[in-house]
DNA sequence: CCTACCGATCGGTAGG
DNA sequence: CCTACCGATCGGTAGG
């Protein structure tokens, strides 16, 4: 009986899980931490292989669960994609208005620029990232419906920078129209995803000034 | 017997093939062609649907083939996208060279870059693009032995562009450092393919004057 | 959350 | 290139 375990633990596959029952009590308590600790593992695999490429299996071995068990806190795979780029927009908008209300009331259109940009760097690549890379980078695996959802608020994102832009443009410290300005500005930064490396020769704040200089001829 | 006919041809799979046999003669004369074809049909499938969400299937149903023939041009899904971005690349840097020859000799840096602006735009939106979008878009999905054999062509693309960005730092029109500006730009081009529209407000003429503005000051 | 499972689909192949 | 097929994998589910 002993050898015969012995056997069967050589050849099944071993559960992954830390011991002991994960803690409820009467209402779930931790849930909501563990349904955002899904969304943290997955937004670093979509990032990483890409959406289509990562199975709700290595999701669910990344946080040590069985196969099936994403699916009792998502209802689908798409759903889980979908409250990533949810979460992470309405983050990042929320933050955004947070830093440009820090601002002092004197505070040009220079300073405001580099809030912005500074605040972009930080969602793009900042110790908290991640949610925000998978949606510019997923953008075409969801549905028309969630594209609509995730939509309204990065509208409201993207237009916090205009007043900023235009009023540089009437300045003449930028040099093109505001509106294709902020598509190129956009690209330039979001970009970044691409070949930043924190250990790399630049840090947040110097790309910072060098995008200021570029774009608005801040010294 | 005829019945039992008419019931099969309701149950079978109508193949789409259009009829005729494919034309060879003695050494499969177009087999390079249908090869091409598959190529840019699947690089079509491969910006719109992603890579990995892309099917063999879908590939050889927009060919009009069955589902194992794309196997007979390409031993695998991966040696077709490999395909894809190398022929891309190797086309780009060739056309980039081409036009940078055109130029007179006595063009000066603003000329230069105006040259390699347009050029990118042309091979990222223009009517024959297709192929690079792909590679900007998909890197990750290439094997690391792959993305060296199309780093290669790559980095002789974009080490083109640093003469020309040195000059007009020195010159005092680009404002950032060449290394950095480069990146912001090609992300700043890049990014275009996730918004530009052939029948949209500005054409790439337009697009090239605005870059040239914003990023080189050159009314 | 696990157990145990299913139907569908996928990349790829042997042989012609 | 088609025919006919396979083994592996995938998203998702019923029931506890």
């Amino acid at each position: 009986m002993a050898e015969s375990r012995a056997h069967v633990s050589l050849v099944q596959p071993v559960p992954r899980r830390p011991r002991g029952r994960p803690r409820k009590s009467a209402e779930h308590p931790d849930e909501g931490n563990r349904r955002h600790e899904l969304m943290e593992h997955a937004a670093r695999l979509f990032l990483v292989k890409g959406y289509a490429a990562t199975t709700t299996r290595d999701i669910a071995a990344a946080m040590g669960m069985h196969s099936g068990s994403p699916f009792y806190y998502f209802k689908s795979k798409s759903a889980l994609l979908y409250a990533v780029m949810r979460e992470g927009m309405e983050m990042a908008a929320a933050s955004q208005r947070q830093a440009l209300a820090r601002l002092a009331p004197e505070a040009d259109a220079h300073a405001r620029l580099r809030v912005l940009v500074r605040h972009h760097f930080d969602i793009l690549l900042g110790p908290a990232s991640g949610f925000i890379p998978v949606m510019l980078y997923e953008w075409r695996s969801l549905t028309a419906a969630q594209k609509k959802g995730v939509s309204q608020i990065k509208d409201a994102y993207e237009a916090a920078w205009m007043p900023t832009l235009a009023q540089l443009f009437d300045a003449g410290f930028l040099r093109a129209e505001p509106a294709v300005a902020r598509l190129f500005i956009f690209g330039a930064l979001n970009w970044s995803v691409q070949w930043f490396h924190a250990r790399g020769s630049h840090s947040l704040d110097e790309l910072t000034d060098e995008a200021l200089r570029l774009f608005a001829g801040q010294a």
